[in-house]
DNA sequence: TGGTTATATGAGTACATTCGCATATAAAGG
DNA sequence: CCTTTATATGCGAATGTACTCATATAACCA
């Protein structure tokens, strides 16, 4: 691999590990959970979730910079949706593994790893 | 969803964001890409990585404690392998989908996400 | 046993991240 | 205009993470 190759191998694992960071948090995860049936004001999303106003949205500006959420303004409220479907399939893909797992190891209700989804 | 559910959740999304974050450092990612031919012995991934015996050594033993990697020992080396192919399908998507955008925004050479895969 | 090579770890530093409180902006209605 | 409701942000505290230097462990060989 030519070394022009080399560099931009990680300049795309810098956007690649920018990437995954929005995805480590429990928080944006529960995010992500309430907006994958469709978009969803600021207001539903903090309702959706255990946590403040100021929290959700700290954590939807950092995942809207990040290209992981669009936003629409709708009078005074603003409706966040998750941008690519890609990211969707990534979420439930990973978590429906880890259910199994954790469904192997009896750390969870086996019934909840069968029927589980990003979205359920 | 019955709220043993809703705290199974929790759990499950912990366990999910701690994964993430295994995958959210490029030092990491790099590893993987040392990796995903097969396994490797310590020295082998620093020779393949731009970084310290000492850095990688810490980076090696973080993803084993996540079972991301798994190791075996013979005499003084020490061999490391990615633990499942899960883990090494879920950076090739995720790697070749960023090249793909990347490269629309001009960002790096169509041709490298043309031919990106993991272990390229 | 003593030296050499491979890998791991303790301690300290620098930097990033999350969160809460208070406050700022911005749209809508009286 | 002033108030109310929805959302965003400046700042500080607490915590977490990556890195380096020095040193420890562990296997091998002379």
């Amino acid at each position: 691999m030519p070394s022009t190759d080399k560099q931009e191998m990680q300049v795309l694992f810098g956007m690649v590990s920018r990437y995954f960071s929005v995805l480590s948090e429990p928080t944006r995860l529960n995010i992500l959970h309430a907006l994958c049936d469709g978009e969803r004001s600021v207001g539903d999303i903090v309702a959706a979730t255990d946590s403040t106003q100021t929290n959700i949205s700290r954590h939807l500006k950092l995942m809207y910079d990040a290209n992981i959420l669009s936003k629409r303004k709708e009078g005074t409220l603003v409706f966040y949706r998750i941008s690519s479907e890609h990211t969707v399939n990534l979420c439930r893909g990973v978590c429906t593994q880890m259910a199994i797992e954790m469904a192997n190891q009896k750390a969870i209700n086996p019934k909840l790893a069968k029927k589980f989804t990003l979205q359920a």
